[in-house]
DNA sequence: TTAGTTATAACTAAATCGGTTATAACAAAC
DNA sequence: GTTTGTTATAACCGATTTAGTTATAACTAA
């Protein structure tokens, strides 16, 4: 019923962004560009800052990046915007296993084990595609 | 931030454990094993009924499912009951794909198009578990 | 000193979530 | 036909998250 939040996806148009162009990306050029307001985007950098991806030009504005583009994968973007304040389990599984009825217990931790493996293959997929992958893909239908 | 609701986990127990025992399976029951209101179960229940997975006996109570137990996939249940009121994509991605700044332009297009492949890949793995092979799964852990 | 910027707190409206209560309808047993 | 146990469903609640907004303070370079 409920998607993700849009950290994901506007924290991987932010640090493209800032990767091409580091000294014009202010938070108000950033939010222009994804159509939004410069606190947000301010708090989704700031969210990548505690992640060290990123370092911000206080004052004077502009960003630039704390890995190389080849180094940065989208599975850190997504863990450092989407995944905080819990054990990063996409599924809200409620643990059932220590029930006193044996087949519901065993059914639970089963659950569990097979949900996390789903999500692992999400997240293989994202740890896979690096920031500078994204960029060549996107040049290259540039070109076109 | 936010994990998905628990919806999912809670439809595939309360159909594995209709599998196991159709009749005794009254929304009390099924609430007592997984700790939660009637309601709640009756409510992922109706979900269930609506894409045609499972049939209720209303009045008598219990229920049996409409396809054998090695046709309904981990997935079939996900977009039962988590898949609802929207075009299914787990990423709140924002279409920027027809901005001014064809750097953008091009970067949206990218991003949607590499998180629907991430997707996919949770997808493609809950399409290949099937309620059987959990079932069996929990039964070989009963059994040791 | 000024202008443009970042940092951050506080707040809002909307949506979703899990849960609860209440009411009506249903089916089988007596 | 009544009773009993159940399903179906609407209405509501409090909690949480979300994206956005406003306001204030601090920073940097010109």
């Amino acid at each position: 019923m409920k998607k993700l939040s849009c950290r994901f996806p506007m924290g991987i148009h932010i640090l493209a962004l800032i990767a091409i162009q580091p000294t014009l990306c202010t938070g108000d050029y950033l939010a222009k560009q994804l159509q939004t307001n410069p606190v947000v985007i301010r708090k989704i950098i700031a969210m990548l800052k505690k992640a060290k991806l990123v370092q911000v030009r206080a004052g004077v504005g502009g960003a630039s990046l704390l890995k190389s583009t080849d180094q940065i994968t989208l599975l850190d973007i997504y863990k450092a915007v989407e995944v905080v304040d819990h054990d990063g389990e996409l599924f809200n599984i409620r643990d059932e296993s220590n029930s006193s009825c044996q087949i519901t217990s065993s059914l639970s931790a089963n659950i569990c084990e097979t949900l996390n493996e789903a999500q692992q293959m999400m997240e293989q997929y994202l740890a896979q595609i690096s920031l500078q992958q994204l960029l060549d893909q996107s040049f290259h239908s540039l070109a076109q």
